[in-house]
DNA sequence: AAGATACATGCAGAAACGTGCAGCACCAGG
DNA sequence: CCTGGTGCTGCACGTTTCTGCATGTATCTT
């Protein structure tokens, strides 16, 4: 590995995980903690992180430009984003919803990370565009404009022709007994079609979906493998999903 | 080998891999590192790769391609796509390119027209979203990134069941004998089977292309409606392609 | 307050670098 | 056919840069 690639890797970790741990990248990349340190220093002294003991830290973001701040997604969903990036694994390949917190996923993929994405929005393609590594397949079809991804029978019957290791799917409620839910007929539908072409699916729920439920139901527990939230795992309704054998993947 | 291969080789790595290793390459072409060192530091001073400490690394990590070219000529780009957006009828269909012109003409339809805008461009596509009386369908298919657009078999059979009543190209080549031509074969395929789904078809052209020419032919002049283009109708090239009897559409 | 952890600094070996030089192929003109 | 010029390549040399380790110091945690 170039030392130059080694300072974009961390700026890249800063980006997408909002600090990087001296320890932690060291280790990773198989080089002493004294590289990784000078480095964080020299990033520093440029101006482009702000070293902090252990590690470092994004500038603080009233630097940063207008684009990237547009770009940063609330904390939670942040959070639930880069442990579900923890899942895909290299080679593999993923089925990608649309919506904000799946933006927030596409956002979270490692650039060298090599994998196929396939997904149903165009925000979402969009945002993946300078991944060099990924594969990238849309599937196309009428564009339900709310959400900002396609739905109807033609998307479904693209979704046909695909199939996956891995599914992310976002929806607005997770409630223990209405299940997951969406706030569409088309898009419910759309979902499912989704997550029958995956191996396992995971559903992306910020800690505010926790607890609610929404007019359509998409899936009911027993076709999802996990849940991944960054709600606190003693809550009591994470307690009551557990308790249905949900897996909750605790995302911190 | 040739030093004029060795470089193509060299940049063909940089934008395969994002890097490239001097030590590396020169044991795997079986030649000095010092050849590769001084072909790397002409490369850089020609503004094609950056220098680092072991090799060499992309201008700007893999970003250039649709990034900067989203600012070249936005006057000219801009004068041709309200040009082309003349051409749309009230309650009639669309079929939009993609690449930075046809960028412009989504920008510029006006928000109250109501319409069906068919695209194979997922950043077209995002550009719609707010465009609340535009019916929208997204053409799936394999992502190609360097221009942003779905192309391949999937692509070209989602095409065939669409129809429209009007379809704008975009091009990067317009030539009076070599006719209108595109930087890659994938997507002068994918041209040509969305320009046979449409009634008419024009070339979306600013200055800047005409009279040029790239490798891959999209189509011939006797398929083209016409060709909207803002350079000065009195040029030399836009005379000949009168006299071809290519229709040209004045914008500016 | 004490142990653990992270840090800066200096140092030495390794790797990469730039430069100058010589060998070689190729070409043009005599 | 020869000769001088030109451009590319690999090698040798001295220099610069990087990296990991050791040391002593600063900072955090309990």
């Amino acid at each position: 590995m170039l030392a130059a690639e080694r300072r974009e890797y961390l700026l890249d970790l800063l980006t997408r995980t909002g600090k990087v741990v001296a320890k932690d990248v060291a280790a990773e990349l198989g080089i002493s903690e004294d590289s990784v340190r000078r480095d964080l220093r020299d990033l520093a002294a440029e101006g482009l992180c702000q070293r902090v003991y252990g590690g470092a830290l994004p500038v603080s973001p009233a630097v940063v430009d207008y684009d990237a701040r547009q770009a940063v997604a609330p904390d939670g969903k942040r959070k639930v984003a880069s442990a579900a990036v923890g899942l895909v694994q290299p080679g593999g390949s993923l089925i990608l919803d649309g919506g904000t917190t799946a933006l927030a996923v596409a956002r979270a993929l490692p650039k060298g990370l090599v994998c196929t994405v396939i997904t149903h929005s165009p925000t979402i393609a969009a945002a993946l565009l300078d991944h060099p590594q990924a594969e990238l397949f849309l599937l196309g079809g009428r564009v339900f404009k709310h959400s900002a991804v396609t739905c109807g029978a033609a998307a479904v019957e693209a979704a046909q022709n695909v199939s996956a290791d891995l599914c992310l799917l976002g929806v607005t409620g997770v409630h223990p007994e209405a299940g997951l839910t969406t706030g569409d007929a088309e898009e419910a539908a759309m979902k499912r079609a989704l997550s029958a072409r995956a191996a396992d699916t995971y559903i992306l729920a910020s800690s505010e979906k926790i607890g609610t439920a929404s007019q359509f139901r998409v899936l009911p527990w027993e076709k999802v493998s996990g849940l991944i939230t960054d709600a606190d795992p003693d809550d009591t309704v994470v307690e009551e999903l557990k308790a249905l054998g949900v897996t909750v993947v605790v995302a911190g």
